[in-house]
DNA sequence: GCTCTGCGGAGAGGA
């Protein structure tokens, strides 16, 4: 007898941590033999343990669920049994391991193909291949179809924007777009077959977020509200591989969850055309359909499943975790390799010697680092879902609340959206970066990957491929930086030069050529600097404190090697310390550059260095092979080491790399730029600020900082300052540098606001006119905040600027962005007001440190010395300090710090 | 409790 709907049992959502697991067992039912397995899971409402039985296929998942891993069992049903509260799956409910781990759709689709290329595509990443470029070319004119574009058009536009790569791949344009046509010309042709109707629904790269399933990623298209994949390959077999089936019934399943049936599934093999006529037999239309039931969308889960486990775990898989069959598998050598070098166990077995022990440790210890900060990004994506509007933009990580007001759309078949604002609200998000452009519910309302072209006080231009009225931008996290350190260690340990990794482990002392040329003949510590750096043949280290001259050695170094005939990378980790070496190298009047980055990340005056990818179709003097030709010719290469780790780049290889702010580097990405060189200087200050890393963890320490540990005698110190007064610096050189950091001339060390032209000192009030100066403050109890110190702030500010100093010559330091805040409320606009970390770099005649301390100084902020070493060096002629003298005493260095303040 | 830059968006194919 069917249930009336009112007496249907209640279907619950259980999850909760993992208590207990048991075994899976068969049982005889009504229904015949059943699996079953049962969970004891810790609830998140309530704390309470439940037992949790799962039936048929998701008892299996009972083999890798662990005690402490997260499950979410929905559509549960309430099984009470002997008095216990006990619940169990139905027909209809999903069972999903660690939810918060977001898988993405390319991930499930290598994973059921092997576990093990799963594992190698994450940790060497996809080089730079004519298939994936072609791949790339065809789904790209694919979507341009879709949004009506014409084909010829399209196959000309697309091929032209690849044109760097194709020529460092040594590829014809002609031939490729040929190439591609036949391609397209299937998709055209299908497209043209009836198979479309008026009533047909198209939109192309839909990108999707279930936090349901853990899963995320982006459909090539969506017709009608099914999922349609393109293939680049051939398959003349009736059925579509089953990879490429999972992958659409991944899809499928987040669509479905949204609410669309989406119970089919269609595979567009491009290269299945008529042309082949003849020669190949089997099925030969493009275009294979399958069905998408609940059966295949309960395998996509469990399949996602399995890689949350294995990477709850952070386990390596063997490849025995499915059936894959390595004799047929083209990544079988890699694998084996793989498995050999890292002594990992693997199905297709191994093969060579494994690295020594301390490297696998390396490995090991890193990779867990570096999923620890995929973890942190995934977290980013929760917050999503988690927050409301309001609490992301208070997190400065949506900019809310927008009037969408018009969309156009572009030639490319594209859409320009604008909106306009209102308030002030400050956000992370700049012009160029990519977000999520949505109604107002970025996961589960319409969204749109779009990218910002113009971000105003009150007007917002975002393009995107399907239009939305927007009325909000999110910050659209990437695990890509992840996946390129990942890729770095990979090299650096599994491909590395033997000798490189000697040094890099502590076996061998780096060593250096002899040479007595003079390069700097006023500075014996910055001459040593590039001596060094020159003659180094493995590494040079430059320890450069504030105000020393670093980039002016820098360019120095870079022009003394190529001299010498070498190819030279210039690296940092921020396109400002990579414009900033630009600049002092074109400064020395040295223009033979090439710089790799994004438009709107080069800064303005650097853009005409700038390589151009694309090559012209119009123009038969320029296409891939010239280029290519401009990067691969350039005798210095300039770029982030995040773009160091690209596909174009790590394909170039130099005599030498230079590293500046390599104090601020990760390991990995430090590697990521040294991979690609011979022998390499890294130049930083590890008294300054580390690395910015996410997670809480041993990545923030250098490799800059571990080798000038480990071989002090490859490093400089340059020990002479050309910024501060004598009475600013000493402090600093005291406190963090041994006493050893000194004025470069007298004229530095008596450095004063009254040489600046038309100041008069005598006109400031008395506890301002000593170069270093304390205003102690009583203080408000504000939490990251002080508007007493503020107001001091805008005093002082308003007393330099009657003594005539311009505003523009005084900067404002506050150790929280509240505080900035705050600050810039009251005072003119001319006055730079910014976080310790961003004015890291830069230096002003004034600067007024505000250190909104009040009653003690547990704030974490202040237990970072480098924190303070940078604040305090920055000014050259005034430095005042502004806060409550007696909660600094409460610390021994602020201690100190007040009494030369105050002497 | 706090500081916060990069990158670009996914992408193929072979028995």
């Amino acid at each position: 007898m069917l249930l009336a709907a009112g007496d249907r049992p209640k279907r619950v959502q259980i999850r909760g941590e993992v208590a207990d697991v048991g075994d899976v067992r068969e049982i005889s039912t009504q229904y015949g033999e059943r699996d079953l397995a049962e969970l004891r899971v810790r609830r998140e409402v309530d704390h309470e343990p439940v037992t949790v039985t799962l039936w048929g296929k998701w008892a299996e998942t009972a083999e890798y669920l662990e005690e402490g891993m997260e499950v979410n069992v929905t559509d549960a049903e309430r099984d009470d049994y002997d008095g216990e509260e006990r619940y169990a799956t139905t027909g209809d409910s999903y069972v999903v391991v660690e939810p918060s781990f977001l898988v993405d759709v390319t991930d499930v689709r290598s994973w059921v193909q092997c576990p093990r290329m799963y594992y190698l595509n994450k940790i060497s990443g996809i080089p730079l291949n004519y298939p994936v470029v072609k791949g790339t070319i065809v789904h790209e004119v694919f979507g341009d179809l879709l949004r009506g574009r014409d084909l010829d058009e399209a196959v000309e536009d697309r091929v032209a924007d690849a044109g760097l790569q194709l020529g460092l791949l040594g590829r014809d344009a002609d031939a490729v777009a040929e190439e591609v046509r036949q391609n397209a010309a299937a998709i055209d042709g299908w497209l043209a077959q009836g198979t479309l109707t008026d009533e047909d629904e198209w939109r192309s790269e839909q990108l999707l977020i279930s936090h349901r399933f853990g899963i995320k990623g982006r459909a090539d298209a969506i017709r009608r509200g099914m999922p349609v994949e393109l293939k680049t390959g051939k398959n003349t077999k009736r059925d579509p591989r089953f990879q490429d089936k999972i992958q659409a019934a991944s899809y499928g399943l987040m669509l479905h969850e949204k609410g669309v049936p989406a119970d089919t599934g269609t595979l567009l093999y491009t290269k299945n055309t008529t042309l082949d006529r003849g020669e190949a037999t089997g099925d030969l239309s493009p275009a294979k359909e399958f069905s998408i039931g609940p059966g295949l969308r309960d395998f996509v889960v469990r399949a996602r499943n399995e890689i949350a486990a294995m990477e709850h775990g952070m386990s390596v898989p063997t490849g025995h975790e499915a059936d894959a069959k390595c004799e047929y598998c083209f990544e079988q050598d890699a694998c084996m390799v793989v498995s050999g070098r890292l002594d990992q166990e693997s199905k297709a077995g191994q093969i060579g010697r494994a690295v020594p022990d301390e490297e696998q440790e390396y490995f090991e210890r890193f990779y867990e680092l570096l999923e620890t900060e995929r973890r942190t990004v995934h977290a980013e994506y929760a917050k999503l879902w988690e927050q409301t509007a309001e609490e992301r933009a208070d997190d400065d990580r949506a900019v809310i609340g927008l009037d969408f007001v018009g969309k156009s759309e572009l030639p490319g078949g594209r859409w320009e959206l604008r909106a306009e604002r209102s308030g002030d609200a400050v956000s992370k998000i700049r012009e160029g970066d990519v977000v999520l452009a949505s109604d107002g519910d970025p996961v589960d309302g319409h969204a749109e990957l779009g990218r910002v072209e113009r971000l105003g006080a009150d007007e917002i231009v975002v393009t995107t491929d399907e239009p939305v009225e927007f009325s909000r931008i999110d910050v659209y996290p990437s695990e890509l930086s992840v996946d390129r350190m990942l890729t770095a260690l990979h090299d650096a340990v599994l491909k590395g030069d033997p000798r490189r990794k000697d040094v890099l482990f502590g076996r061998t002392e780096p060593e250096f050529d002899s040479a007595s040329e003079t390069f700097i003949d006023n500075n014996d510590a910055q001459d040593e600097a590039v001596r060094k750096a020159v003659t180094a043949e493995d590494l040079a280290l430059i320890h450069g404190p504030p105000g020393t001259g670093k980039t002016y050695t820098i360019a120095r170094a870079v022009r003394a090697m190529v001299e010498r005939g070498e190819r030279v990378l210039l690296s940092a980790f921020t396109n400002r310390a990579v414009d900033n070496a630009l600049e002092a190298l074109r400064d020395q009047g040295f223009e033979d550059v090439v710089r790799v980055g994004t438009k709107s990340g080069v800064r303005e005056d650097m853009r005409d260095l700038l390589l151009d990818e694309c090559a012209d179709p119009d123009d038969p003097d320029d296409g891939p092979e010239e280029r290519a030709a401009e990067l691969e010719e350039a005798p210095v290469v300039a770029a982030t080491t995040s773009t160091c780790g690209s596909r174009v780049m790590s394909e170039q290889s130099f005599d030498a790399a230079v590293v500046d702010e390599a104090s601020q580097l990760t390991e990995p990405n430090t590697l990521a730029a040294i991979n690609l060189a011979d022998r390499f200087v890294l130049v930083g200050d590890h008294h300054q600020l580390p690395p910015v890393v996410r997670s809480e963890t041993e990545l923030s320490t250098s490799l800059f900082e571990r080798m000038i540990d480990e071989y002090p005698a490859a490093s400089v110190m340059l020990d002479r300052q050309y910024r501060m007064a004598q009475r600013i610096q000493a402090f600093a050189s005291r406190e963090f540098y041994d006493g050893e950091l000194r004025p470069a001339t007298p004229e530095v060390a008596g450095r004063s606001l009254s040489d600046l032209e038309g100041i008069d000192v005598d006109t400031l009030p008395a506890n301002l006119r000593d170069r270093v100066a304390m205003l102690d403050v009583e203080g408000d109890a504000g939490r990251h905040t002080d508007a007493v110190e503020a107001e001091r702030v805008a005093e002082a500010i308003e007393s330099f600027a009657a003594a005539g100093v311009d505003r523009d010559r005084i900067a404002v330091i506050a150790p929280f962005r509240a505080q900035v805040a705050e600050i810039d409320r009251r005072v003119p606009e001319d006055v730079a007001v910014d976080t310790v970390d961003r004015f890291q770099g830069s230096s002003k005649d004034v600067v007024i440190v505000s250190f909104v301390a009040t009653d003690d100084l547990d704030s974490p902020i202040f237990e970072d010395y480098r924190r303070v070493n940078v604040a305090l060096t920055r000014a050259k002629r005034s430095l005042v300090l502004v806060g409550d003298a007696d909660a600094l005493r409460t610390h021994d260095r602020y201690a100190r710090m007040v009494d030369w303040a105050t002497k």
